[in-house]
DNA sequence: CCTTGACTGTTATGATATAACGTTAGATAG
DNA sequence: CTATCTAACGTTATATCATAACAGTCAAGG
């Protein structure tokens, strides 16, 4: 193995963790059946799987799951997978990290920022509104059609800001 | 050759192009000068490579730009200079696009957005004041000690909107 | 001179992602 | 119910992006 599976270990106190991870899978079912796409087997495991994680995971980390359960071993299966639940509104992928998310707020349909802890690994989903607001002032300042945004911060979680050296 | 030097290829009228890229480079100089670090021949040459560039430029197009030059043929002699140039406030990293662009704007000390157009791929940077502030209410509403963020918006620069199908 | 440390270049490898193709399984039309 | 069509799957193979580790160079300082 080289190094996978670390990413994200133990997150900050609270996490989207499986409590809610039941709720979330019933709402992707409802958004899937309105869009009138398919939750089909891979994909759901996907999404539990990216809801049992801490952290995002990377695609690798995903199939190497996807795997032992029988599914595919190859990195499509995962790739496609995870670029259908993102496509749909289920997951996000963080850039930064090479990684993908559960939506933790999968029925609004939102622009999320990350905000991406340096000391865990932990990624939190916040609301941006007011984000993408002063985002769109920006791009219409100078005449861009602005599609869709990326905005991942990195910084401290409050849990690991009061652990730091 | 597999399908480099593609990206960015002509972007929309107006780009940072050559024009001021002396003024640019000579603010690298002093700015290097103030921060104590050197600004080698690759790196400089790098830095001029990005600004000669349209768009944003993978670390592999800069690094058959170098070799050809007399440089350093392999990729840790791009990624070098590169971060270099990144962490020292003269280029930027467009993670959307695993490449890397000249910043615009070298003599402030900014947090900048990117604007970067599907059409042509043009990467326009753009003053992020007021996205940075939002995002900073954003993150202190649930106590994330930000310290840095990647802010890219995908969508059609000014040139391209009048070209669309 | 000789050490030291930053910089460069190399080899080798790791990590992430997609192209292309044959097969399977769900839906649809007859 | 079957023929047909298409979305989805799984595979092989390959492309693309990035870094670890080490050796040689060179200028600054003792
Ligand atoms: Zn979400
Ligand atoms: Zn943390
Ligand atoms: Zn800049
Ligand atoms: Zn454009």
């Amino acid at each position: 193995m080289t190094e996978h599976a670390g990413r994200g270990g133990f997150c900050c106190s609270s996490h989207s963790g499986t409590e809610n991870a039941q709720a979330i899978l019933d709402l992707a079912e409802a958004r899937a059946k309105d869009r009138n796409v398919r939750l089909t087997p891979v994909r759901r495991r996907t999404l539990e799987i990216l809801l049992q994680a801490h952290g995002a995971l990377g695609a690798y980390d995903v199939l190497e799951r996807l795997a032992v359960e029988g599914f595919g071993t190859q990195p499509p299966v995962a790739y496609r997978a995870l670029n259908f639940l993102v496509e749909n509104g289920m997951a996000h992928r963080i850039r930064r990290l090479n990684a993908f998310t559960a939506c933790a707020h999968p029925a609004e349909d939102h622009r999320a920022a990350f905000l991406i802890c340096e000391a865990c690994d932990s990624v939190t989903e916040a609301a941006a509104g007011g984000v993408n607001a002063a985002l769109n002032a920006a791009a219409d300042a100078v005449g861009f059609a602005l599609d869709r945004a990326t905005i991942e911060a990195v910084g401290l979680c409050r849990a690991c800001q009061g652990a730091q050296a």
